[in-house]
DNA sequence: CTAAAGTCTCACATGTATGTGAGAGTCAAG
DNA sequence: CTTGACTCTCACATACATGTGAGACTTTAG
């Protein structure tokens, strides 16, 4: 598919589109026009993006994660140990930030409440 | 106590502190010489503001929530019913969210434990 | 008194994801 | 062939939290 339908689909902009691809998580071939070309996996990728990214991750962080996570199964693992621990970073972080979460949804649920029993 | 022991007790920068009173959310009174004091409350809620950025609130919206969360128990609630749909919809957003990190917390697992069993 | 540490304001810079517009090429339908 | 929809690249803009540095004043310690 091309660029147009994958914004359809996925909900996404065209310029974001564009930009994951630049920032190498998103490699659509190209029509001889230079139209990119989408497969049906780029939809579940642009979904794991915008995932990753709302859970904090920069795109140079998910660039390392994304191909790990398309091998699944075949276990391609990262290579070099310090990837590893900046995974382990992220995830900490992940749990901190899910514990700020639950504290300001819990802040936010007593303002709310308190706006009418 | 003056600015210098606020970052120490809090961690948050000179610049930030001065930022997020700039945006309403801290209001130190001034010593005669026009240094900003700051009471032992205000330690709790630099805490809150980071703990409601990190939620992915702007500092305009916990402008709006803070006051409520001081009042605590005079049960100060927000007035016009558009504040109180705003912060239904901040925490849809946050619920979002947690579903997000939730997610990519899974994803990051896989891709460490592929690392070696 | 003096020096050093603390503070003030102001302003410019940065990073990251994102928007927007211009100008040109491509493709499909009439 | 022409028009309109789609796509391309490029570049400039924005929002927001945050960093950084300059120049001046205040406070504290020796």
């Amino acid at each position: 598919m091309r660029i147009g339908e994958l914004v359809r689909r996925t909900g996404v902009s065209e310029r974001l589109l564009r930009y994951y691809e630049e920032q190498g998580l998103l490699n659509p071939s190209r029509l001889p026009s230079g139209y990119r070309e989408y497969t049906e996996a780029h939809v579940e990728t642009v979904r794991r993006i915008r995932c990753l990214l709302a859970a904090g991750l920069s795109t140079s962080t998910i660039a390392t994660v994304l191909p790990c996570l398309e091998a699944r199964g075949e276990r391609l693992a990262p290579t070099c140990p310090d990837v590893v621990g900046q995974l382990r970073a992220e995830r900490d972080r992940i749990d901190q930030a899910m514990r700020d979460l639950r504290e300001s949804r819990q802040a936010l649920d007593l303002v709310i409440s308190a706006a009418r029993g």
